[in-house]
DNA sequence: ATAATTATTGGAAGCACTTCCAATAAAGTA
DNA sequence: TACTTTATTGGAAGTGCTTCCAATAATTAT
């Protein structure tokens, strides 16, 4: 039906094989029949079929990216740096969006990408694990990529959330405050585990204690309890205790769930920074247009790098796993009250 | 290397036109040979190979998708439509990003996507169609249809942007208000030419004069002057008006101009609804944060009603054009003060 | 029981490519 | 000039599936 190497190579007076060593630039075929090959593909229209190359190089030429389209801006941001890197290296992106943490869906997802001849390899984004994931996935064919999420079987891109909520911690121990405390999201959540260590061990290291009652954790389950209603209710718990043992300063495991928070904070008439100071975690679109001070994740960059590591996992399958880590960044705006000199850098800190 | 359909052939004792029989659910092989067909290729863990099957079949089973990034919660909130309902069918999504309205990064997505043999379909997203597009892809061989987008040749799933101003316009009319201003993006924008006809169409037909000096569009480029930093200086040139000339009321082209315009209001020290009442128009997240009343768009049901057009046009090539247009609605929150009585629903009114 | 249908079945051909091998042509060497 | 060596080239085989056609087996009708 359409033009196929066979019409180029009647066309061209040559044999399929050569028009194919032309068109994949192999050596070995004269200057003046690779020009003439060349100038009848191109005066056909020529388009290769890409499900007939990939069948007869095993190859799929596209990665496969299950992503929970929960993580919103998280998710646009990695998936952009993911492409433009991709772009260059002529692979395809295959989508599959993962509604709530369906564990259901996970699976069908995940089979499907590593199903024969679909993609090369597949890239998981911000997911918790289930228990017989690497049981089960570990000898499968294709490459797995972790993004933002932890397992020592495969090679993984993630964030340091320790670092991020300590230097979150630590920003507002530096403007003056005694009174730190934590509105953390469900702590079955490994991020949320994370920042929590970070948040405690920024106070021991400088010698504040811990104080059990500054810290709320959500026990809501949807989306993990990083939700903008989890944010609310831990911060009316917050606001019960009395006047004088309540925080002076809190550090919010997301900024959804700060934009909870100061609501419940607008709902009894306090405001940030002046009744509190807070800080979030993630720099979501949000937070710039509300002043929020926040922890930025050099998300772009993480997609970007996560490509490059699924290569070259895909081009050397036998290499040793890698984890990298990046180390994210305080960014200072009005929740906090804005004292430039004692800003803190993250960078400076080492876990 | 990995099990075909020979290996089942040849361990069940048949042969592999069978084998696919059975496997495709044809019917004419007998409940014997078809179950012990199912067991060896349980047993042995079979796998179809996509690419041979497509290539076999001519037919991909999975359809592209090229959106802009900017888009944003639009872009989420559709693709999540999208994938529930492709899942559904059996069919992957290919996913091609767009930076900014680069005419290049398009002209090269759309060659890729509509390359022979690598998806069925291609699907567009919030796209201002270069000149030449209807006359060179009009003929490809790949179905395209448009989402949130428009061209006479072509399948089309809109919202109706022209009802959903006048809906915004009308809910501020309905106030009581007179002088009703408008922040519009840069009117190369057909979404916002489109709004600033049902802005008009809102004041007109109700009695209300269109006065040019509260109406400020946009000539920034960037997004189509969609963006936080074209409302605040949209909005920082309305209040250079005379105290009594300024508008009571501001109907605004998108939520982030909103923002922008809020932020400019702000500076000088007024507050929405007090001293003037803003209408955004989109829902994104941010708008249920801040309260900000807006025009919503059924983006979900738009995602979930393009793939059903783009299996139509799949099935049958040659059938007519169909254009499918989606009624926004108001969604009353905060900033225009809140008269649950006199709300107005867009649904009574027909462009 | 025999002929005529109808239900199964095997396997070749085709899908559009790549790659390898043998064959031919060109160039280099003595 | 005759013999190697090397550079091109054509085309068969292979990739894993579907589908069509002819052949065989099972049913039904006579």
């Amino acid at each position: 039906m359409s033009v196929t190497i066979y019409d180029i190579a009647k066309q061209a007076g040559v044999g399929v094989g050569t028009v194919s060593r032309v068109l994949n630039n192999h050596p070995n075929v004269s200057v003046k029949t690779r020009e003439r090959v060349l100038k009848v593909a191109h005066d056909l229209n020529y388009q290769p079929h890409a499900f007939a190359q990939g069948l007869a190089r095993n190859k799929t030429n596209t990665i496969a990216a299950i992503i929970p389209f929960f993580t919103n801006y998280f998710f646009l941001e990695v998936l952009q740096g993911i492409q433009d890197k991709i772009l260059t290296l002529g692979y395809d992106i295959m989508l599959y969006g993962l509604n709530e943490n369906d564990p259901e869906q996970f699976e069908s997802h995940l089979l499907r990408s590593t199903q024969k001849g679909r993609a090369d390899g597949v890239m998981l984004f911000s997911l918790r694990l289930p228990d017989d994931f690497a049981e089960k996935y570990k000898h499968v064919n294709h490459p797995i990529v972790l993004v933002d999420c932890f397992h020592q079987d495969f090679d993984s891109i993630t964030v340091d959330n320790k670092a991020g909520a300590y230097a979150a911690t630590k920003h507002l121990i530096s403007l003056g405050h005694e009174r730190i405390g934590m509105i953390n999201a469900n702590p079955i959540s490994p991020p949320a585990q994370h920042r929590f260590e970070g948040y405690k061990a920024a106070l021991i290291e400088n010698g504040l204690p811990f104080d059990e009652k500054l810290y709320k954790s959500s026990k809501i389950m949807k989306y993990d309890g990083f939700s903008r209603e989890a944010g609310y209710v831990s911060m009316i718990a917050m606001l019960d205790l009395p006047m004088d043992e309540r925080p002076t300063a809190i550090f919010v495991s997301s900024d959804v769930q700060a934009m909870g928070a100061l609501s419940a904070m607008r709902d009894h008439n306090l405001k940030a920074p002046d009744d509190i100071a807070i800080v979030g975690y993630d720099d979501i679109e949000l937070a710039q247009h509300i002043g929020l001070t926040t922890i930025g994740q050099p998300m772009y960059e993480m997609g970007v790098l996560s490509v490059g590591r699924m290569l070259d996992r895909l081009t050397n399958r036998n290499g040793s796993v890698t984890h990298t880590s990046f180390t994210p960044k305080l960014i200072i705006r009005e929740t906090c009250g804005y004292r430039k000199t004692e800003a803190v850098s993250v960078t400076n800190h080492q876990v």
